[in-house]
DNA sequence: TGCCATAAGTTTCATCATGAAACCAAAATC
DNA sequence: GATTTTGGTTTCATGATGAAACTTATGGCA
């Protein structure tokens, strides 16, 4: 991957959200790490990814805010990585995600995880909405772009 | 990147899902296509993209059934791309990434583009809920997991 | 009809990110 | 105090990526 263009500039904000966590890997540590992950091995069993990329995507999602590095003892130096409040706001990213690929890539009775509410145990539902609380879908909306500045 | 391990059989829809468009251009072209966008050279000025890697997009796109490749001019060898009815499944995660960017990568002011609501004009929202209609977060859900199978 | 510009790729090549594996230091465990 | 585990870092080979040149087909247009 040469030099990827950082889109930190751009006006979109689903442009700037995948300059962050739009790479491979993070996503699917921010899972995890929902999943309750905290610790580099477990991240490291679990997806199988090569250490220094670890390494190197931890220390990223730390310095981007969606993850804080604590102690896991005190005074000791092996870090805890849990999820910022920033990183919990990725949560409807992740449902999104989730429900996506239920939908499409699975097979009709395949076993795959499932999020529940720990309340009702029953799956939860995302709704995308319009003030009034119309569902809206793609063809509802548009996109308003920033004037061109020069 | 070599190799990507492919997360097909994964039980996780959510890996699933990043398999296939979590690579980095994939959501981008994807987000361009809700933008209206269709054409091979639309999506290559707008991203700035290098042709092959994007020819190599949206070909696997195409594969994996988000997009679908009309013959711009009947009988003719330039094709259009167009999101699926699979594709446009991909809204709720855009809107998840969008609304992200907006609360955590943009200063107060900055200016950005915004996905509003044709009918009133007004941003959308999106909201995760139990079945009986209860907001919930990160904090009221289980990852159920699919049990190891031998 | 013939000419030029553009669209939509493909090919080639250099480079950088990635993955694998070895290495290493600090903690934890025995 | 020795051994194992954790949490990395280093080294190195490979392959995905990007840039640019090349190719073919299409669209304009005079």
């Amino acid at each position: 991957m040469v030099a990827r263009k950082s889109l930190k500039g751009d006006h979109c904000p689903s442009a700037r959200a995948l300059d962050v966590i739009g790479d491979w890997w993070s996503l699917m540590i921010v899972r995890d790490a929902f999943d309750g992950m905290t610790r580099f091995s477990e991240f490291q069993k679990s997806l199988g990814i090569a250490r220094n990329i670890l390494a190197e995507r931890l220390r990223a999602l730390v310095e981007h805010g969606i993850l804080v590095a604590v102690p896991a003892t005190p005074g000791g130096t092996r870090q805890e990585y849990r999820l910022t409040a920033m990183g919990k706001d990725l949560f409807p990213v992740m449902v999104a995600l989730r429900q996506f690929g239920e939908r499409h890539l699975f097979a009709p009775q395949e076993p795959r995880s499932r999020l529940i509410d720990r309340a009702d145990g029953q799956p939860v539902r995302l709704d995308i909405t319009a003030q009034d609380g119309r569902a809206v879908g793609p063809d509802d909306t548009v996109i308003v772009k920033v004037p061109e500045a020069e």
